[in-house]
DNA sequence: ATAGTTCGTGCAACCGAGTTGCAAACTTAC
DNA sequence: GTAAGTTTGCAACTCGGTTGCACGAACTAT
């Protein structure tokens, strides 16, 4: 729906270009977190740099957020609609040994551990790697 | 002390090369994890290659682990004696925003979140991000 | 409408981490 | 000793990410 679309990244305050519209498409239909790599398959003929900028405003502005799980290259997913990419909104990633792919688990929470004297919380990247249940059974 | 050296090599089963001497030595100097890059400065004139199949060597025989830390390298750390890198021995790792050091978490181990139905946990990498104790003050 | 300015895009070039092939040096087994 | 296996050094390469620059589209001020 192109009306979602541009609603979205008005929302965010992200001017909704051609481009843009495309790349949040894309992001939209995806199931598991993305790669910029992987991105750049999605389109017949696209400049990764072009996709990158995209993809880092996009982050700049909330609409995405992205995951080091591990895997050699940065993974992105849309945010919920209420998110503020703040610690206590962060969830738990699942990378999948087997598919590669990467889920959010948007039901569970990162934990927030009891950290040494001194020591300030201020981010956390939890990725729990196994076999997800598409490819177990 | 040499004979330390050796010994902890011996008893991951490791042929104590001079060059794995060397490196186990600079590993166990450390008090954060290193990168193959940083670990690359330490020497005068070592080869990437060499130290980054040190390092793999090292990895397989449980001597010592990576971490993920998101800081566009891996790094890597002693395991403790006991250490057989299982899900139950995992700790949270502490990257700081300002050093860039990262800290193995060895007293907060990897809590292991209820997975929904069909995923099967196997590993984890949990990276705190913040302000270490020495940036803090 | 025109001119000036800002913004987005495309292309090429670059960087740095990681990785591999290969031959020389070294170690171990016989 | 020689032969076989292992470790090392060097060079080359891959790939994800990033940047400089120039062109064109869009927006602003006059
Ligand atoms: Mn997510
Ligand atoms: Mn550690
Ligand atoms: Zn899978
Ligand atoms: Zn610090």
């Amino acid at each position: 729906m192109k009306k979602e679309i541009d609603n979205k990244l008005n929302l965010k305050n992200i001017k909704p270009t051609a481009m843009r519209q495309l790349v949040l498409q894309v992001l939209t239909e995806q199931k598991t977190a993305i790669s910029l790599p992987e991105l750049e398959q999605k389109f017949e003929k696209a400049d990764k740099a072009t996709l990158y900028r995209t993809l880092k405003t996009f982050q700049e502005h909330q609409l995405i957020h992205s995951i080091e799980d591990g895997s050699g290259s940065l993974r992105y997913a849309l945010c919920e609609d209420f998110c503020t990419c703040e610690p206590e909104h962060l969830h738990v990633h699942f990378l999948c040994n087997k598919c590669g792919k990467t889920y959010c688990m948007k039901d569970l929470p990162v934990p927030q551990p009891d950290l040494p004297n001194g020591f300030e919380f201020s981010s956390a990247n939890f990725v729990v790697k196994g076999i997800c249940s598409n490819c177990k059974k």
